[in-house]
Formats: structure tokens, sequence, C-alpha cells
DNA sequence: GTGTCGCTTCGATGATCATCGAAGTATCGA
DNA sequence: TCGATACTTCGATGATCATCGAAGCGACAC
């Protein structure tokens, strides 16, 4: 008996519960009330569909007096989804509309690192500086990338997680930055104050002297793309 | 506006649908009549999920006379499904039942290529031999490797695919070799008739000769695992 | 030409499920 | 303690959809 897909892939199938998914796609631990008004549904609905998401194990937990926040329940899943909003991307004909999109392209995260316009030219920049060597499915720090980021204080951890991964962007068609090196650069311009969560949103928003520092930290060529394009 | 994955999801989420698509993953195309039998469907009911799944880009159609083949409608797709194959066996407690599900967790093809234990062996002879460089989500052709197989008649083609990708095996939740060269082990060891598609399901029933011939090439430790296990 | 086979379409049926407001429970702050 | 807030549970409702057999169409083989 092989594994049954449709029971997993039914749940994220329901369109309240996939916008809630995605909205925990950005990283951080969400209410209960939070996720109904993503999901534009009421909190009674968004109750008894988190008690379902929860039960087959996708998000997880976590009580503080009244206040429940959820999060998915690991980078497996949110690979998934990413995958998914991927191919729907590819298949769908979207065209951006709002303001919501543009920011959302622009710079957003994809679970704990940094994608859309942004994310891709760090990766691009970073190869192009010879400070990782990625190409494909294949995504490595070289030693110079080494040296460099351990100067601006990355400190790898021994762990299963890659260092670099090539994470394909849904919104540009390239691969961004994943791993515990892009992991570590959110974690860096967040608490830089470079940019700040979007409180509606998965995406971030760069100040401008913070997004003026980014690039210059990155080697990101300012005149090459910029939020006005 | 976000890319729409509760649709995509929710295609995959009829139990029914999910077996067909299971079933084209083991990489032939299939008649409209053989997935409902895999499916345990009416004709008639497999028509309009078939319909369904190739109005929305999942699968595709090729008629031969009244004859109707239908398959994946491409690598990223089979990675999906393979990946939901995973999760969803990381979560459910699967206990192995039947001949069938021995068989598929022995060698079965994961699209084009090799998995089930002797998918992962083959992976980790590999590794053992320095063919490939495999480590957690990296997975490259060695020197010696590209020497060793170029010998054996294998010719890399420049696409953007790699010649190695590790694929994370849902029943041994370890790695088994994919890419151009994952691909290129299992076409040959068909030609060669070490092995045939089972036309029921996707597993791969090698020949007592065959087994030895594959183990043989590729250094698996025959005393390692046998299918008596 | 005729009968068989592969497949689709149609329409009816029953099951499932997302949704909401009302009511209830627990936590928080003044 | 009390009112407000966060959240859950309940029950009713309407929509959706998977399913099947019957009927029909086109390809195939004799």
């Amino acid at each position: 008996m092989q594994p049954d897909i449709a029971l997993l892939a039914a749940e994220i199938g329901d369109p309240s519960r996939a916008q809630m998914l995605t909205a925990l796609l950005g990283g951080q631990a969400l209410t209960a009330t939070e996720l109904a008004l993503c999901a534009e549904i009421s909190p009674s609905t968004a109750s008894s569909h988190l008690a379902r998401l929860e039960r087959c194990g996708l998000i997880q937990l976590r009580k503080q007096g009244r206040h429940r926040y959820f999060e998915l329940s690991g980078a497996s899943l949110a690979a998934l989804l990413e995958q998914l909003l991927a191919i729907s991307a590819a298949q769908a004909p979207t065209v951006a509309t709002g303001p919501d999109d543009l920011a959302l392209r622009y710079a957003r995260l994809c679970y704990d690192h940094l994608a859309g316009q942004l994310g891709v030219q760090l990766h691009d920049a970073l190869c192009t500086q010879g400070l990782i060597d990625s190409n494909a499915d294949q995504c490595q720090l070289t030693t110079a990338g080494s040296a460099r980021f351990a100067h601006w204080g990355f400190v790898a951890q021994r762990s299963r997680r890659p260092l670099c991964r090539a994470c394909l962007d849904w919104s540009e068609r390239r691969s961004h930055l994943a791993g515990q090196l892009g992991q570590w650069i959110v974690e860096d311009l967040l608490q830089r104050g470079w940019a700040k969560r979007d409180l509606q949103s998965r995406s971030l928003s760069f100040s401008t002297a913070g997004e003026r520092a980014f690039k210059h930290r990155y080697g990101i060529d300012d005149r090459a793309v910029s939020r006005s394009a």
C-alpha cells in the first residue's frame, strides 16, 4: 500500500486552507484570528480548518494564553508548498495586478530565506562574485565565500541541512538562495533593521537606506533593476 | 495575486486521480482503460477524471487510433508527486502487507530512475566507490565516475537537467539517484534485459541473472540485503 | 459490412464538506 | 469582578462532485 498522497493533497486543496498555509510560508507563527483574516473567512470556519490541518500534521500549535499560534510543521512541507507555487505559476498566466503583487514579487519570505527579484539578484550576485558556486540543482559555498561570510558573522551549523540550496522562485522562474546561508542572510538583514516583515503578507519591506545597505553588502548592482521597474 | 495552489492540489487530492497519477509515475504512457483498472473505477469515471487532469495541465494525451495514451506532463510534476509520497509516508505509519508492497519497496520506477531498496543501494554503492559525491542535497559525478560511466556507454547531454540528483526515496527515507545518470542506468538495464517493467505497477522485476549482473556492474554487495529480507 | 473494443458523454444519485451565526469557554486587562 | 477578546463547538444550509450504467461514437479486425 503506497502512501496516500490524496489525503495530503486534499488538505492543501481547499482554497481557504491553501491561503492559510501560504501565509504561514512567511515563516512566522500566526494566530487563528490572523489566519482567518488572511483567508478572509470567519473565525469559526478558520477554527475548523486549522483543527483539520493540525490533525493531519501540516501545522503545529503553540498556545500562549488565549492566543494560539500556528506554524508549518517543517521545512519539507514548506518546500512542497513552494514547489506547488512554482508549478501553479508556470501553468497559470499570472498578471501582476496590485501593489501587493509587486511587493511579493520584489522581496518576500520563502519560509526562512529571501525570495522574489531581490532573492534571485542575491543568488546571482553571489555567483558572479564567486562566493557561491551554483549551477542547475547544485549550490555550494566556495572557499572565498566561506571566508567572506565568516567575516560577516555567519557560523555554519553542523546539521543535515545544506549550507546552500538553490530554491526555484515561482515569481522569477530562476533560483534564489535557500539553506543555512539563505536563512542567516534574512535573520541578519532583519536584525540590522534593513527590512521589516509585512504584517499582512509574506513580503519584506526594505527601507530605502536598508535596501541600499543590503545591495552594497552583497554586491547587487543597484542600477540593474529598481523597484519602479 | 499568488498562484492558486489549491486548484493544483485539489486535482491531486482525489483518491482516484491520485492513484492514476501515481501509476503514471512509472514513466510509461498508459491508456484510459489501464488507468481505470489501476484506480479501480469504471471507465466512464476515469474518463471524466482524465479529462479534468488534462484540462489543468497535469497530464498529456497522445492518441493512437482508438487508444488514448496519457502521461505526466513533465518531470517537475513527477518530482512533486514523489515529494508528496515522501511526506505522506513520513506521516503515516505504513506497514508492508502484500507482495506488491515488497516489490515496490525493493525496486520501482520513480518516473525515469530507479527507486526503492535497490535504488538506494545503487546510490550508496556509487558513493562508496567514489564514482559520485553525494551529501545532503548535493550530488555530483566525480572524475573517476565520469570515466567509468563513459566506459559503460553513458553520454552526458547538454541540458538544464543535472547529471546527478539525490532524490528522497519515500520507502527508504534515504536518497536514490536521479538525474541524467539515474535515467541512463534504468534505460541501460532495461535494454540489457536485466529487468522488466511490471505491467500492473511501477515495480521493476529483475531476473535472477539480471539482478546479479546489475549488482556486479554497480558494485552492490550481494550479501548486504537480499530479496528474501 | 458487421461485430467488437476503447472511450466519451449524459443524467441521476448520494455523499461530502465549506460556510456561517449563535452559543459557549477560557484568558486577559482594568 | 466584569467586560472584552480569542477561539471553539454546534447545527443547519447549500454547493460541489465522484460515481455508475446507459447510450453513443469512432477505430479496429475479420
